[in-house]
DNA sequence: TCACGATTGATGCAGTTGCATGGAGTACGG
DNA sequence: CCGTACTCCATGCAACTGCATCAATCGTGA
């Protein structure tokens, strides 16, 4: 018979995992969007297109890097389009397809995003853990998510890489 | 100056926090899905409920033990009612407020959920990590919130302590 | 070349959320 | 007793989400 019931510390991770991760979360959106900035997922997707060759990104690559469903995907290149982040081009070689492509403006808006991202981080994560923690909190979380290695360095690192 | 850019470590660690968090928390709440029950959220409010004493709480309560803002907790309560897992009484002491009394279906609901998401739990978080580890990954993110001390040794409990 | 299945992307709909507000009741100083 | 400030809870509205489905196009095997 299978074992149902989970020891506590594995109940007690899960809870913290939980809860922890909506506080932190929480906070730092709501901190950017204090400082005017759109959510989060917009400076991801901002993230992602200006790391692309030429900006651009077909929605469904976009869709796999962030791994969001198809449907979050349209709705939010929408979004980008609607405030002039990005550009929808057509796609020659597949006209099933399109091309998403980053605007001036969007570039700013990452960068500048990214700054007040990256002190986000810092304040609420940085802060907290000496790098060894980090990497010890990395480890175990890895352990549970068949986890992040496929998604690229991500987002953050842009902000941040301005020296 | 202040240190705007955080290390390679809090940002792997952030954004290993958001994807294991939300992939996890995504897989567990579709379990249970699939197996005809309703969102977590409903559980933990009739954990809550089934805690206390004679099975009632002011919705303030409930409120501030969930960690939740007020409208949420107003609607979710609507939810419960509507599906007669808890009613609605006036509470005479305070003409404002009201309780919020678990019913029958509602205990007996908690406690099928119970075994349900006590079995999630082992499957997706225990039986990933020793307890060691589970207990070192409470103490890393406790480092991170201010965080669930707070809050009651939770839901899960109930459902798994019943042997 | 055609038919069929798969891929790409959009969208209608219902349910949910955040935000701001409102109405009812309480507490308390004067 | 009254006025003011506060607490408790509900709700209108706009935005967002998940789900299912659709239209258009592609690619493949016969």
């Amino acid at each position: 018979m299978m074992r149902r019931k989970p020891s506590l510390e594995a109940a007690a991770a899960w809870i913290r995992l939980m809860r922890v991760q909506s506080r932190v979360l929480d906070t730092v959106e709501h901190e950017l969007k204090e400082a005017g900035f759109p959510p989060l997922a917009c400076y991801e997707a901002l993230s992602e297109l200006s790391r692309a060759q030429a900006g651009e990104l077909r929605p469904v690559e976009l869709e796999r890097q962030m791994l969001l469903p198809q449907y979050t995907t349209s709705r939010l290149i929408d979004r980008l389009v609607d405030e002039g982040l990005a550009a929808r081009r057509e796609c020659k070689a597949d006209r099933r397809g399109q091309f998403v492509e980053i605007t001036d403006a969007g570039r700013a808006l990452q960068k500048r995003m990214g700054r007040a991202y990256s002190a986000a981080i810092e304040k609420h994560v940085g802060s907290k853990l000496s790098d060894a923690e980090a990497a010890e909190l990395c480890g175990l979380l890895d352990r549970l998510g068949c986890s992040c290695n496929e998604a690229q360095a991500l987002a953050v690192r842009d902000g941040a890489s301005t020296q």
